[in-house]
RNA sequence: GGGCGGUUAGCUCAGCGGUAGAGCACUACAUUGACAUUGUAGUGGUCGUUGGUUCGAUCCCAAUACCGCCCA
């Protein structure tokens, strides 16, 4: 006989069509795009701009660099989950959709473009220099048109609920003009200023980067050794020169003094001589100062201010006394420039090592090569290998910030949710150094600041000012020709999206501070550090209360994914194959400040998770339960009667307030434990198989039942809500009652502090569920056949036990075949069985299905344990400091089970002393 | 060298003062019954080591070993 004839006739009133009966799987491909639309073209992700409570989250804003990878999916997914349930809470939720332009890394992206091009025609490289300013902006923003485009269409694929209406980009013309404001006034605060030191340059972008942004990787290199001669050939003890290691020797062509440690013995001969530089045949003074490690190489270090940190960091100690030359040797592109011997001139500076060596070598100056690994710097987005490189930039005072952010941390103005980050952030504005805020890019925004003149030399001016300086002040002004720094932009997010410097605005005044930040660990430094200083600076104020941060994605084995290794996982093809609410799921269940291993079998288990849910609300359907929010609304709970009924009113109470609490706290792995675990373990595996013979009885307890089902899985497709928006929001609008319009994701979230809670009823339900566990048990071993029926007794129930296990006789003959449960007094004989449950004794009689020997064996073991657990007990009680000094509660809750286990002792006993003997 | 973490079941991880939990894996049984993307039951751990605090420590403190990340 076909299914559909008799389950048509049960399909509740909305249902009415037998071919519309839902399959057993979810398809989510067509429900997702369908309900993503009808959100968004349903004004779901507008924020309110009422009097409501504000909550506010800034996306962490994607680079336009492509598409987005798994941790873009967990960095949106967190706090749209947040967001959402804001929204149903009735709060003012925003969630702030927006994209960076990713200064530098644009430029690599197109630059990896044309790379490739031109090797598909077998032509060079072109360079953005042989481009023009211009044509490169142009391409730059049909790069940012394409990469937006894919970002924006796969946030709406993951259900970001975000207020697209008020989307930003850091390069929209109101932000440029927040960024250029901040410049001008931080810098008329004294916190911008214009300096000439050594930067990291990266000699193929030709800019400079940040301390920040370097990567120091070791490096196989070679310590050579080479000879530096004393003048006319002199001679001291012996030597004609002295002996200098170095692992750079192309830079010797600029060297501007040796030194050596005072406390060096050769010191107190060498110090005030000079010394010939090989092949440049300058002279140069060998100086002493602490900073030589007299331990390493030759144990005197050559000084080449223009081109080392350290050297230069020297040559400001001694430059004065002794008069040290400052000399560059190389053009920005990092190929050697006129200060060099002609010879040199114009060759790259790994080619330019390699003559330089042999030069060295033909004139008998090359003592000896050694293989040597050190650290060097190299650029985190392109990788090439650093240059320190004297040139002028703009820099952001970094003491003055900090003390800032500092003050907002100790005044509790911001919270943070990992303990450690704070005092990995303590430690990055206790030490930290100034911020190197230019760079000489093009994708950016253009440094508000006007030059007159030549810098560095007399008549040289600056004007730092929004527009360019008017007639009046004379001709000759030329706009700097460098960009700011990436994140000197998305350090303004948290207010700049929101109309800073508009002062004026409503989405300021209701959203500034935001109640949240929320990104990867790995930029507290470069973004949340950037944007608390920011916002204390130029708002008075830290931008946001809260901070989360959570570790990397990694691949099953705890591997980086990176496309090099292969391990990378697409989130939309995760997504096609398992449905967008099964990763999201999967997301906030690995949420956490470590590092998470990621796998597709995490997020199978999740889809196999909708399933059930998809399975629960066709088993409801069939049954005729209606669940919209109609039927939640006319549903009282006051009236309630059936202790099952009560019970799950009690359990959806508590695993509601468990998934608030945590989610409260963002400890969202903690939040989908318990709604998964409600979900399937109590919901559908318990209360669904206990209503279904209730739901049998045809009487006013199914009707009872019929409308708690349906209330409570309105509920509980609420609370699954902000976890998994599409599947919830489909069976809810998929029989709701309610109006055209009305969406789940408006509806309000389940207010539970107002659910009166039967505890009699759960406690007896408890009881219930307890001896129905221990008799699935006793089934399973005894082999009793399934379909097997059981006429059972009770003794010493106490008169609850009794009640609700006569009340939910049907109960018990439809989970554990008990056809018949007769209390009575005596106690189990030969040839039955007996289980202890909440205090009573269960009596199973089995005669010939029960293995005397393995039986004694079993409840000796039982003795065993219980008397352990008993023994333990005592000694505790015993024991005058526990009882003295342990809570009360806690004494009491030990005796009773003490009590409890001394009379399980004596039934147990009992059996195997009189039935069970041997 | 400096800073910050981690070490709990075969694997991946929760828990964090009253001698341990989940998912996966594994074992047994079940399957016309919402769901085999299933159900029921079970196996499996001296919570890295050593000290200390405490009536009581996987949990707090200290030391130590190993692993990882960040900075220099």
């Amino acid at each position: 006989m076909p299914m559909t004839a008799p389950l048509a006739q049960s399909l509740s009133t909305t249902e009415a069509n037998p071919d519309s009966r839902p399959d057993t799987r979810f398809s989510p491909a067509a429900v997702e795009a369908r309900w993503a639309e009808a959100w968004e073209v349903g004004g779901c992700f507008t924020t309110r701009l009422d009097a409501a409570e504000p909550f506010a989250i800034m996306m962490p804003p994607p680079n336009v660099t492509g598409t987005l990878h798994l941790g873009h999916a967990l960095d949106n997914t967190l706090p749209d989950i947040l967001i959402r349930r804001a929204r149903m809470q009735g709060k003012a939720a925003l969630y702030q959709p927006g994209t960076d332009h990713a200064s530098i890394a644009v430029h690599v992206v197109l630059e990896k473009q044309w790379a490739k091009e031109a090797k598909e025609k077998g032509q060079k490289a072109l360079s953005r220099f042989a481009l023009g300013r211009e044509k490169f902006m142009e391409q730059a923003w049909a790069w940012k048109d394409y990469s937006h485009g894919q970002i924006s269409s796969q946030l709406r694929k993951l259900g970001i609920s975000c207020d697209w209406a008020n989307e930003r980009f850091t390069m929209d013309a109101a932000y440029v003009k927040a960024v250029n404001t901040a410049f001008v006034q931080l810098h008329a605060q004294g916190l911008i200023y214009r300096g000439q030191r050594l930067v990291n340059w990266d000699p193929k972008m030709q800019t400079a980067v940040s301390d920040l942004e370097v990567t120091h990787k070791e490096v196989k290199g070679h310590l050579w050794h080479v000879r530096y001669k004393f003048e006319n050939g002199q001679l001291y003890n012996g030597n004609d020169g002295i002996e200098i290691a170095t692992t750079r020797p192309e830079t010797i062509l600029a060297d501007g003094a040796i030194a050596i440690h005072p406390a060096d013995p050769r010191a107190a001969d060498l110090v005030g001589r000079t010394v010939l530089v090989p092949l440049a045949n300058r002279t140069i003074k060998i100086i002493a100062d602490e900073m030589v490690d007299p331990d390493f190489g030759s144990g005197m270090v050559k000084i080449t201010a223009a081109h080392d940190f350290n050297d230069f960091a020297f040559y400001q100690r001694h430059k004065v006394a002794h008069n040290i030359p400052l000399i560059n040797l190389m053009n920005p592109n990092g190929t050697m420039n006129s200060n060099c011997p002609a010879d040199y001139v114009g060759l790259d500076r790994f080619k330019a090592r390699k003559k330089i060596i042999e030069d060295i070598e033909a004139i008998g100056q090359l003592i000896k090569v050694e293989p040597h690994t050190h650290n060097v710097g190299h650029a985190e987005r392109d990788d090439t290998i650093l240059e320190p490189y004297l040139t002028w930039q703009w820099y952001a005072k970094g003491a003055p910030l900090a003390a800032g952010c500092l003050q907002a941390i100790d005044q509790g103005e911001v919270q943070f949710i990992n303990a450690r980050d704070q005092k990995v952030m303590r430690h990055w504005l206790e030490n930290i150094e100034d911020w190197c805020i230019s760079r000489q890019l093009w994708w950016g925004h253009r440094i508000p600041a006007w030059f007159k003149g030549v810098e560095g030399e007399a008549g040289f001016e600056v004007k730092i000012q929004e527009a360019a300086p008017g007639p009046e002040f004379g001709e000759g002004w030329r706009q700097d020709e460098d960009i700011l720094d990436t994140w000197f932009s998305s350090a303004m997010w948290p207010f700049a999206t929101q109309g800073w410097p508009n002062a004026t605005t409503a989405r300021l005044a209701q959203f500034y501070p935001n109640s949240a930040i929320n990104s990867g660990r790995d930029i507290l430094p470069f973004w949340i550090m950037k944007m608390l200083m920011m916002g204390t600076q130029l708002m008075g104020q830290a931008p946001f209360k809260t901070i989360y941060t959570h570790g990397l994605i990694l691949d099953e084995k705890g591997q980086k994914m990176s496309k090099s290794k292969g391990n990378v996982l697409n989130p939309l093809e995760l997504m096609e194959k398992y449905g967008t609410d099964a990763l999201r799921f999967t997301m906030a269940s690995i949420a956490s400040s470590e590092d998470m291993r990621f796998s597709e079998a995490k997020v199978e288990q999740n889809r196999n998770f909708c399933t059930k849910l998809w399975n629960a609300a066709r088993l409801l359907q069939m049954n005729g339960v209606s669940y919209n929010a109609e039927v939640a609304k006319e549903f009282h709970l006051r009236i309630l009667k059936h202790p099952i009924n009560h019970w799950i009113v009690g359990k959806l109470k508590k695993a509601t307030i468990a998934v608030d609490m945590h989610l409260d706290a963002w400890e969202f792995n903690q939040a989908t434990h318990h709604a998964y675990h409600f979900t399937w373990g109590t919901f559908c595996d318990w209360y669904l198989e206990l209503t279904k013979p209730m739901l049998a009885q045809g009487d006013e307890v199914a009707e009872e039942t019929r409308a708690c089902m349906g209330w409570a899985f309105t509920y509980v497709l609420g609370l699954l809500h902000p976890f998994m928006p599409f599947i919830t929001e489909e069976l809810w609008q998929k029989h709701t009652a309610a109006p055209q319009g009305h969406f789940l994701m408006l509806q309000p979230w389940p207010d539970v502090h107002i659910w009166p809670i039967d505890y009699e009823a759960y406690g007896h339900t408890t009881l219930l569920v307890e001896v129905l566990t221990l008799l699935r048990q006793a089934r399973t071993q005894y082999k009793l056949p399934p379909k097997s029926k059981l006429e059972i007794f009770i003794r010493n129930a106490a008169p609850e036990l009794l009640s609700v296990l006569q009340t939910n006789a049907a109960v018990l003959n439809t989970i554990v075949g008990v056809e018949t449960l007769t209390p009575r007094t005596q106690a189990a004989g030969q040839g039955e069985a007996m289980l202890q449950a909440a205090g009573a004794e269960i009596i199973l009689p089995l005669q010939g299905l029960v293995d005397f020997a393995a039986e004694r064996a079993r409840l000796g073991k039982e003795v065993e344990k219980q008397q352990t657990e008993l023994t333990r007990l005592q000694g505790l009680m015993n024991n005058p400091g526990f009882t003295a000094r342990a809570p009360a509660d806690e004494v009491a809750e030990k005796r009773s089970r003490e009590a409890e286990l001394q009379a399980g002792l004596v039934g147990l006993q009992a059996l195997l002393d009189g039935p069970y003997k041997v």
